[in-house]
DNA sequence: CTAGGTGCAAATAATTTGCAGAGGC
DNA sequence: GCCTCTGCAAATTATTTGCACCTAG
């Protein structure tokens, strides 16, 4: 919840300010990757002789508690040490033979440990996934294409091409349910979303370019958050279900369901993240999709209003298109 | 691949007899959960005074060359053993209460792992996942009305449950698929499924309630495996597009591609597991299916050599029903 | 007889702790 | 001056190893 980069505010039980501190935790942030205590002593002794053992041990427990570092246990028989200010709850892919380890996020995993907690009644505080195994460069000898490329950026990337694939889903969406729906006033609704979802949509590729920038291979970098709802967008299932026919009471319904879940999605992720642009990029999102999700609310209960609660579903296909056009 | 519990069959590097390593291996097997080195050295020293540390070390290093023994680690500092003859990759819900750990299976996360590795090119040999928390004891104060029970009748319950679920969806679809097919030849073919289905759905029951005759708590049982396709069965999703209209040749190959996932799912689970009930539920409902995928396929072929290659589906919904009557 | 199994004590390895002195507020 | 931080050395914990002895094949 606290811990950005910046040290002035890692104060957790009213420490005083040491050089010796200071200069262990400036270290250990300088690095990437998973220290040891001893990877770390090594480090430290490079620029400071007179640091004994038992301080850096000392101190890394202090970073532990003030949210710093995390604690990480590769079963190797001792702990190593990660930065903890970006994305926690990541998980990690660990080369057996190179002990180097890469880390991933998954949503889908994620969502399956809630389910299996709540299916068995236990109170899930922190999950652990850990795959063992053989990077693609120890397996093949040779470097891979391309490495994997700062945290950040690869958050914000996967955040966006989420956001794409789910505006562009959304559209979809609401281009058919527009052509679908008889009533002149939930059209009216569709068709504005529609619109709204165009021109968000070119905002956020004009922001996807613009990360390109920043890195040339981003595009070509490694998944960093696997989600499979993002391969057709968040709406797209809505978008197959309308050509089965649905009346504009159904329509309206089922544009509330996946708004409600896209926003449950983007808020749910931004919120778990520190400050850092794909943060941003979900709770922007989230914020977004509650709007759309209030209105489409209004509307449907005007609609029921005006025209009391239809459930028979309208013919099949094609008539529905016919009568619109 | 060894390691049934019976022990004769354990000689890893033609280790002698001895008297020393039996009672270890013994006083380890009679237990269940997750053994520390120095739980085992306790339950050891009960019987015979004279064991050393050392010993009861070497011997939990040989159980687990032998496959007897899995060492887990739970973050505690220290390595656990746990029984490794059945079930094995299973995944771990850990009580940071009151220490003791819970085993699961999830087809479904092993997925998500296989495909993230796949993802990353990254060969994967096994995978840790752990939810840390705590469990409904710890947390209500009260024990859960029922216990774990038995890992073995978990497992085939919960195999008998999604072999059934499977059934059912089959029969569904097979009972849909001789509705629309036009083709006499096909709509025997479908006929013929269905009424295999029915009779195999009514023998899996029998065998199920057999089970439960064995434990009557057994219903009642968290679940010991988690996957998400059991709930509808394999067929579910096939036998809804149906629906949507397809044609004989189309139908067919519905059929196909539910038995061979279904075939796949339940094959890849089979030959996982060490002799038990629950593998042998598995393998054989894969046979099962691996029958129908071959009938199936033959008689695509027949039809399409028949008839051509059709693409286009015929209409939506009722005038196929219709035709049908 | 001999390779492998066993006990004991000592070694290792990671980490923690007691204590006396140093340093910031 | 007080309270916390720090270094050093000793302690602790889990596990491994060297070595002499024992035992089954």
């Amino acid at each position: 919840m606290t811990t950005l980069p910046d040290l002035t505010r890692l104060k957790p039980t009213g420490g005083k300010r040491s050089s010796k501190r200071e200069q262990i935790v400036n270290v250990f942030l300088r690095q990437e990757g998973h220290l040891s205590a001893d990877d770390l002593v090594d480090l430290i002794r490079r620029e400071d002789h007179r640091i004994s053992r038992a301080t850096v041990y000392r101190t890394l427990q202090w970073m532990v508690d003030a949210g710093i570092a995390r604690k990480v246990d590769f079963g190797e028989g001792r702990f190593r040490f990660e930065h903890s200010y970006r994305q926690p709850r990541h998980f990690h892919l660990i080369c057996t033979n190179c002990h180097r380890s890469s880390e991933f996020l998954s949503s889908d995993i994620e969502a399956l440990i809630e389910e299996i907690s709540a299916a068995r009644s236990f109170a899930a505080a922190q999950s652990v996934v850990q795959i063992y195994g053989t990077c693609e460069e120890c397996r093949t000898g040779r470097h891979p294409a391309v490495d994997e490329g700062h945290k950040d950026l690869l958050f914000a990337r996967d955040a966006l091409r989420i956001a794409i694939a789910t505006e562009r889903s959304g559209l979809e969406f609401y281009t058919r349910a527009a052509r679908l729906t008889r009533d002149g006033r939930g059209r009216k609704v569709f068709d504005d979303l529609a619109a709204e979802e165009k021109e968000h949509l070119s905002k956020l590729e004009t922001r996807y370019n613009e990360l390109l920038q920043r890195d040339p291979q981003l595009e070509s970098r490694p998944t960093f958050l696997f989600f499979k709802g993002a391969a057709n967008g968040l709406f797209a299932e809505g978008a197959e279900r309308l050509l089965k026919g649905v009346n504009d009471q159904q329509a309206l319904m089922m544009g509330i369901r996946c708004e409600r879940g896209s926003h449950r999605f983007f808020k749910k992720y931004g919120e778990r993240f520190e400050d850092s642009e794909g943060k941003q990029i979900f709770l922007e999102f989230a914020d977004e999709e509650r709007q759309h999700l209030e209105l489409l609310i209004r509307e449907y209960r005007a609609l029921v209003k005006r025209q009391g609660r239809v459930r028979r579903p309208r013919r099949h296909g094609a008539p529905a298109a016919r009568a619109a056009r």
